[in-house]
DNA sequence: TAGTGGTCTAGACCACCCT
DNA sequence: GGGTGGTCTAGACCACTAC
């Protein structure tokens, strides 16, 4: 088994394993080789073993025993998140069973409310570009998704914007910065009709409202966002794992 | 600068550095000592203090910047809970600016219904201990719990419940368990007239609803909670960061 | 270029679980 | 007792940032 260099050798690792539980190499429930087996056989140090372990554990995928091993959680698919991939709405449409699909509805650039200026650290009026979309699951819309971000970051040209991308990616694709943390308010709302329209549920159902600010390592607000997420087709279900 | 071996050692840095940062010794925004430096202050080797850092960095305190220094984030008064401190209500609301109280509404012990037996993986019937709480901001009903576990895991003689106690020191004095991991559940709902009353807002006002299931080591749940959040008062507010 | 955090190694000892 | 994960050390090299 040789590891190629382009990522971390922890990250290859984590990501080979990954590959094992998901496709049965390591079935669920069993207990996986010892670390010192694993770091046997993948020519490496237990040290970098355990860092790969300790992010699929982070991720609920396996479950440390000590004294005993280390077993791959069976109660896994129930799951469709968890604690670092609360925005990847098209990677939680897909793992809770959907066929996601994107609509990019608009892109306008546009001058910044107050609330807007406020979150994003910029000056009242400066212009801002305000991209909105709709995520399908199965052709059934799930969650309505409006992004606003300083047209100042914007370095590449964006006539023809990439509405598919996800948030990392985005961001590094036309802001070439990168999102180092995010802060995320969680909250229920009842659906305003255009709201309860686009995502074709009755007027002043509850929906979860998700207010998300992207920031980058120097503190800069980077990107926000505010989407309506209706929670009768999709769950936002997560898990947590304590060390 | 001695260090007690109670906790782990790199438990005891992070303890002292989060103390320093809260008592502004390390002010917002300014650099922290290198790891070089706090490795060589506390006589404890570099990976010791990474460990630590990393403890901070994921819970948003601190953001690391490659080739430059740690910094302390100063964006952190605004946040009050990161994933991972989901089901502590109490320091969420005391963190929120409120006097956190807590009312143990009532205690019972009865059969599960099905749903319960289900997610509790007990048989149908089987009797389950349920607790009723509520919790208060300043004197403000915000959150109505109800949390219930199987009768047969309670090993402490539970005449007199502490209701007050956080959710894992619970699990630990009660049924002598270590909680690993939990799955939760978001979701937005209307009040229905009862929760309304007691969280003293308007029926079908929209409410966050918590379900939360809490599993040891070994997979079996210990204890399933289902909460009514009011995020009028309290907010809901996350923060999320990358490596 | 000097100093920082990021990664990795090799080895040690411990606490814990199973038999 | 033997094996497992948990913690810690000491040292190396790299990638990046600020100057």
């Amino acid at each position: 088994m040789s590891i190629e260099r382009s990522k971390t050798v922890a990250e290859q690792v984590s990501a080979l394993l990954r590959d094992r539980i998901r496709s049965q190499t390591y079935a669920a429930g069993v207990r996986l080789p010892s670390e010192s087996e694993l770091a046997n056989e993948f020519q490496v140090s237990r040290a970098t073993i355990r860092t790969a372990l300790a992010q699929l554990a982070m991720e609920g995928l396996i479950l440390r025993k000590q004294g005993d091993g280390t077993y791959v959680n069976e109660r896994l698919p129930q799951v469709n998140t968890h604690l670092g991939g609360l925005w990847e709405f098209n990677h939680l449409i897909a793992s809770s069973g959907y066929q996601p699909t994107i609509r990019l509805l608009a892109t306008q650039t546009r001058a910044a409310t107050a609330q807007e200026s406020d979150v994003l650290d910029i000056a009242v009026e400066d212009t801002v570009v305000s991209m909105e979309r709709i995520f399908f699951a199965n052709n059934r819309p799930v969650i309505l998704a409006q992004n606003i971000l300083p047209v100042a970051l914007v370095k590449q040209p964006h006539g023809k914007i990439d509405g598919k991308l996800p948030i990392r990616d985005f961001v590094k694709t036309y802001c070439q910065r990168e999102i180092a943390y995010a802060i995320s308010d969680i909250r229920a709302t009842l659906a305003a009709s255009d709201v309860a329209d686009t995502l074709e549920r009755e007027a002043n159902s509850p929906l979860l409202k998700l207010k998300m600010t992207f920031y980058d390592k120097n503190n800069a607000p980077l990107l926000f966002g505010a989407s309506y997420f209706d929670d009768t087709v999709l769950n936002l279900r997560l898990v947590q794992a304590w060390g």
